[in-house]
DNA sequence: TTGAAAGCGGTACCAC
DNA sequence: GTGGTACCGCTTTCAA
């Protein structure tokens, strides 16, 4: 490797006669410095190819002008969206990203902070796993002086500004949307009780049929052990095959409307005449399954961008972290399968 | 913000009365240290929670161990495996990542390669813009003495490892088994002809026909310009319309794949029985689409981890970069789309 | 086996 | 407006 060493400010110095301090100054365009020598020094270390060495710098200022961000899986449409967005963001305000992903495990998550904090990020934009129930670790950081941003999978009881999806409202919108269509008997196949996000869309849900006065039996409320394809066709067989099934199935998420999806095309009921579909989270393949799956986007992007967003600026005012949570709308994308073409 | 100061070397060698390097030596358990001290000041490191400060550590050793990985975009199911595995693999070997996206610009290429200068990681792993066509750029990192390694969408003329699917290999696979089920007239919706990948693919497609005596005419392979559902969707009709139209369709990618079923499935082609069809690149979606979707898939994770595995490799070596290139092989994945339930 | 001390490349404070 | 210099925290050479 050839490592021809960089020149550095000793040099400039050195060969034009002046001190490191000012050529240091110079380069910064501090005040106080005369035109003329800031257009010398510019010019000789532009010549130069002069780059500065961010490891001297990063240590002298106690700052490394990076942020970790930790996402519980990576190969997955919503969380690469975050990313992407977070990126973006990170990148207009002049930082870098460390990323790393838990896989959903406490242990890899605790790894994942303790790497962080010992690459030296500013701070950290972080979706906890679904594991994590406490917020001992994080703490760790906040200690270090390091801020931390919560997004979409957050700890309630941990006061640290929070970025999510605004699940009840989307939620509100997916059931409305259905009943509007004509559907009167909507089940809702949820997720673990625990998980905020879930809970959330299960109250948007029942919200919405208590508006419509369209309140539906206990049985219509499924919660999911692990969102798969397969548990999506398991329940979507129970409700179906259940004395009073259901004209209409909201989903958790699209993974598990796929399984629902895949019941029902089996079992020849037609979608959305005999039965409407709709999911959460619009994946790209959404759009490629037939029928076409109504869904609820999340707008991923927007909250990468909105948390490196408040991350970067809690950075710059040095503020003690708030608890302010940012939330962030949903849009409901209506395709084929909860579009009844007759009776609206 | 708290930033409660870190205890330091110095604070420690204080309290214990003994020098700085000693501690320093100790920590690291150096050879030529007294078991006792050794013991002494680890124990007295734990108990006062003493972190090594990264950024003084960094400066010292001029060395990071941190990763660059640029990829052209990242909500995107190839990619996201890619860095999955490079992470992975990272994580192993006590490597961070920063992660950057080019969104297939140059422009935004070459910020990314200075950005990653400038946070001084210790190599780079890249996977080029479509709009790369000079190594440059890179070479900047070179010349810093930061090995570079390539992969998916490499420069060939650019001296550095490279990781790359076997795109040959798959498509020779994927119209192989075409041929097997029993096609005789198969096109290929093929990519830009400039791209590495795309030509590779079409020689695989090429020389599968060869061997099975099975030449089809020039109008066979289409060449598109932007890889889009829409242009999968227009090639096929214009194929299917005309004088001689294919019983298969090996598309370059699942997106174009998409856009062909479409067509197809729109125009009462029935698939496979009628038209066979077969994508590359086996996205989540092609499991859920119906028919489900023959596709090829490259291994993405596979290809994140052997990048990193190389570019690890390389910094611990010290060797000069060797333009060497891996070959990951493909598997295909046989479903419906090209699946005849007769003739075989 | 241990200590003293010289930096790594900047930044910023204090003089002049 | 400029120079001198201490120092950030750690590693490593040299000497004892």
């Amino acid at each position: 490797m050839a490592d021809r060493r960089r020149i550095t400010l000793k040099d400039i110095a050195r060969d034009l006669g002046i001190s490191v301090s000012t050529v240091s100054r110079a380069l910064n365009s501090y005040s106080g410095i005369s035109e003329d020598t800031i257009r010398t020094v510019k010019a000789y270390a532009e010549e130069h190819n002069y780059v500065p060495n961010t490891m001297a710098v990063n240590f002298r200022k106690n700052k490394t002008l990076t942020l970790g961000l930790i996402v519980p899986e990576l190969v997955h449409y919503f969380f690469s969206s975050v990313i992407s967005g977070a990126l973006a963001e990170a990148k207009k305000r002049g930082y870098t990203v460390l990323v790393s992903q838990t896989s959903e495990s406490l242990s890899n998550e605790i790894y994942a902070i303790r790497t962080m904090l010992g690459s030296s990020v500013d701070g950290v934009m972080i979706s906890l796993s679904n594991e994590t129930t406490t917020s001992e670790y994080l703490e760790e950081l906040i200690e270090e002086g390091r801020p931390i941003v919560q997004f979409d999978k957050v700890l309630e009881g941990f006061k640290t500004p929070k970025v999510i999806v605004d699940d009840f409202d989307g939620a509100y919108a997916a059931v409305e949307h259905l009943i509007q269509q004509g559907y009167k008997k909507i089940a809702h196949l949820n997720g673990f009780k625990q998980v905020t996000n879930a809970r959330h869309r299960l109250e948007g849900y029942q919200k919405a049929l208590k508006d419509y006065h369209l309140e539906q039996p206990e049985e219509y409320v499924i919660h999911c052990k692990d969102i798969s394809e397969e548990e999506g066709y398991r329940y979507t067989k129970e409700l179906m095959e259940s004395a009073n099934p259901p004209d209409a199935i909201f989903c958790i998420t699209d993974l598990i409307a796929m399984g629902s999806m895949k019941y029902l095309k089996e079992n020849g009921h037609r979608i959305p005449e005999e039965v409407g579909l709709i999911g959460f989270s619009n994946w790209d393949m959404a759009n490629f399954v037939t029928p076409s799956l109504s869904s609820v986007d999340q707008h991923g992007f927007q909250i990468g961008e909105k948390a490196c967003q408040v991350l970067v600026d809690l950075l710059k005012s040095q503020e003690p972290l708030e608890d302010k949570t940012y939330l962030i709308k949903t849009s409901l994308v209506v395709r084929e399968s909860s579009t009844r073409q007759s009776n609206v």
